[in-house]
Formats: structure tokens, sequence, C-alpha cells
DNA sequence: TCGATTCATTGACATGCATCAATAAATTCG
DNA sequence: CGAATTTATTGATGCATGTCAATGAATCGA
């Protein structure tokens, strides 16, 4: 049943400093000692699979997650049952953040394929930053980061039609793959045609035609949850409403 | 010319250990002693006027501001020259915690009507959290409540419909102002009909249209700023899409 | 104080995307 | 393996909200 094995078992014992995410992650820009002594109040998790809750909303919170491999997504539910996504989050990045004032998960952290977290227990996590002032200092960019990173969602739901949102979503998978090693041209979807719908604000269906029109327009290739970006120029202006015009035609709006 | 009066001048002066605002704002939950040793680092501006700018996008950041008197928004300019709004920031609130990471400012900060506010200088503000840990946590949970806080902004642009928005928008205002010590059921909106509109992904013409709907349905009485809220429970009904009935009437759907 | 500008309102009309529906393809599971 | 379920695609249609335009009200600036 358990799909452990000695590779991975390897992978998820690694400690921060010899984690290749380190660089992305929460012991970025620490001294060697400094991400030692991060590394002892660390607990790194067995594996997690898909469906699999990382927390839920409402649950108690204990400490932030750092994604070691595979992808989790982020989703609040409304009272009348729907759900609106807020993120989809892959290795190196932080989850929980949101939750240190209340105390209790604001959200829930639902995982979209096999996936390894590294657990920093936030209690011990504050203590340590007040006797290590490197990581007050990279927590505090860390939080920052992610609210500066609002902006860029308020632009896409507040200003973005549906052509724009799919481009910079795209965009924004490739970009973080690209970071993290991984082809910036090239990538599994860990998430579904709803669940990108949801987070862009858009209908299932919506997602769905416009993968066939980019595909018709040879900006990408789709194959389920394989994509394969062809022109990635395109999909910049695209996703910043430039006129999209390739070189050779006129845009829509001249006809 | 100046507005500046004896009263307000005396209001500039207060320490955050006599400040009304202290149980909002950053001072929240120190102790008295701790409270003197920020209000050390801290500078109180003089008023600013409408229109002026706090600070720029692309701005060298140098603290964070926290709102005294007055009001002020948030936006980022597109490339394309539009604008998004980001917040409109009351008495109490801080400003400037997503330019920590970049070290510049990524929006701009734009005074709505007469505003003081204190500056926090970045530096100091570090180095002193280092010394009081209960700074530090202070911090950490005042980002934190900032990140939790976009999970209803990507609802309401995601998810809510024109009268979801709206009403979503007014009841923030209202508990704002009621926290604040002001009435909850009647404020001046310091932000153009258009400036909501960009805050709410909205055209101006919806807003304006809603606002009188809102009006002949007896839920407000607007008059250009001044906004009277004659039935806050429909409101909530409204802005969480519950079925909108008042007992009274059906819903408009019905007809 | 008056003209110029900005802001708000209202109506007519257009459209982008949602919704509904049907089907196909993939995945799950007994 | 085959039935059931979920996921994806595609087409037809409708509606909420945007856009354009006209007018009036408020505010600004000289």
């Amino acid at each position: 049943m358990s799909k452990t094995t000695i590779v991975n078992f390897n992978d998820l014992k690694i400690a921060c400093e010899n984690c290749s995410l380190s660089r992305l992650c929460l012991p970025m820009g620490l001294e060697q000692s400094d991400i030692e002594r991060l590394d002892q109040i660390v607990s790194r998790s067995k594996p997690y699979h898909r469906n699999d809750y990382l927390f839920r909303e409402g649950d108690t919170f204990k400490g932030i997650y750092a994604v070691k491999t595979g992808s989790i997504k982020t989703y609040v539910s409304r009272e009348d049952g729907s759900d609106q996504v807020l993120g989809f989050h892959l290795p190196g990045e932080i989850i929980g953040l949101d939750a240190i004032e209340a105390g209790v998960h604001g959200c829930t952290a639902k995982i979209l394929e096999t996936t390894a977290v590294c657990l920093i227990p936030y209690e011990k996590l504050e203590k340590l930053s007040v006797e290590i002032p490197s990581l007050q200092h990279q927590m505090f960019r860390l939080m920052s980061r992610e609210i500066s990173n609002e902006s860029n969602m308020l632009i896409l739901l507040g200003k973005k039609n549906a052509d724009e949102r799919l481009a910079t979503f795209l965009l924004s998978l490739s970009q973080r793959y690209k970071q993290r090693g991984f082809s910036s041209q090239e990538f599994n979807l860990s998430m579904s045609r709803n669940e990108i719908g949801n987070y862009l604000g858009l209908a299932v269906e919506t997602i769905s035609r416009l993968f066939t029109r980019f595909q018709d327009e040879g900006i990408l290739k789709v194959e389920r949850k394989h994509v394969e970006l062809l022109d990635i120029e395109a999909l910049k202006r695209i996703s910043s409403h430039c006129s999209q015009n390739d070189s050779s035609s006129k845009s829509s709006a001249s006809i």
C-alpha cells in the first residue's frame, strides 16, 4: 500500500542544509550555523497522497509548512458550499502563514499529488527568530513577499479577461518550475481544469475552450495534464494584454 | 490655506501610549514599557492633503506607515496605464508591509482626505523586534492578518456578483468604522465611485446603479459621499448571497 | 464668481463569459 | 475487467455587466 521507496525516503530525510530547495525556502540567506539550528526544529513528514488534507479550515495552527516535493492547493469553503481556490503550492513554497494571527487555519490545504512537506512548529520558530535575527529578517521577507504577491491576483481577477488570466497563470507556473530547475516550457498540471477555473474566477468550460484555442493558435500544445508552451512571448503579450498581434495579423478589434 | 488647527496639531503629537488607536495599531498587545520604546522610533508626519502621495511605486522603502487620521488608497499602475486599487486604509491600519522584501514600494499610496500618519522606520523596527519579542510577535500577527485578509478579496473578485461585492464593501467599511468608535450605520465615503468600482472590479456605472437600487429597496440612503445603512441585515444577506428576500418581498429573480 | 473640469447618474446597447446540455474520454473501484 | 464516476470537451443560449453617450451636479482654479 505504501508508496514509500528507499529513494524518496532518503529525500525526506535531507536536512535543510543539504536540501536543494533551501535557496527558495525558509533557510534562504541564512548562514550555515543558523540553518542547522533551524533544521533542528523542523519535522519532515511521511508522504501525503492525492486528496489527503494537510490541514483543514478550523484546524488548530501548529506551524507553517514548506512543500518539499509534490503540490498542494489551498482553498476556502463558502457558506453556500462552493469553494474558492486560493493558490497552488510548489516545492519550496511556504503555506500556513495566514493562520498565525487567528491560531486556526482559515483555509484547507489539500494534496494534489504525492507530496512531502516540512513542518516548522510556529512557537519554536518564533522563539528561534528572536535568537537569530537573520531568521526573523527572513520571516519578514517571506511574509512581505506573500503580501506583495496579492496585488497580482487582484489585477488578474479585477481587470484581466479570460485569455489574460489563463496566460498569466501558465506563465506563473512556467516561471516557478524554471526557478526549481524544471523545464519552463513543458510541465504537467497537477490540478484539474475545474481547479484552474475556480482559481482564476472562470468556468471550467472557459478554461477548456481557451486551451483548445491557444492550441489552435499554436501558442501551446496540451494533452490532458501535459502542457507544452510553444510561444512564451505570445503568452506574455496576452497576459499583459498588449495587442496580441503576432507580426502577421491585425487584432480581432480591427474587423 | 492650511487646515491645521491647534486641535489636530495636538493629535499629531500624541505618543503611541496615549493614542486612541493603539489597540488596533502596531502597539496592540505590547506592555507599556515596550510601547514607549516603540514610540521612540516612530516619527509623526505633518498632515498630508488630498491627492498627495505618501509614497509611489518604485520609491525606496523607508518604513511602514500607520494611518492616524484620514484615509489613503493604495493602487498599482498597469502597463496600459490603467490602475488597480488595492485597498482603502483607515486610521489604525498599517501600509507598506508589502515593500519589505523588495526594498521598494510596489504600489502607490495616495491621500484621499487630510491625513496624518506615523512612520515606523523599518531597519529600526527590525532591530527593536529582536530586542522586544512581543513586538516581533505583533509584527508576525499583523502580517499574518494581512495575508489572511487576502482570501476575502479573492472570494469577492472570484465568486461574487456586483450586488454582493458592493454589499461586502459597505459592510467592511461599516465594521471598520465601528471598531474605530464611529457610527457603523452612517459615514462618509472618502473615495469616489470610480475608485470603489476599480477596487471591486466593476464599472463606475454599475456602482452608481447599485447605490440607486439599494436606495430604492430601502437598504440604504446615499447622498453623494454620505451613506446611511438602513438595513444592515439585508446587506449581510446580500453579501453572502443568502436568498436576499426580506420577509416581505420576493427577490427580483422571481418576477 | 464664472468657466472648466471632474464626478455621478441614467439609458441604450453590446458582449464576454456563464450556464445548460450532450457526449466523450479517462479514471476509479468492486 | 467492466460499470460507475469523474473530468474534459464542445455547442447553443442567456444574462450580468461593460461600454458608449448624454446630461446634470459638484468641485476646482484663476
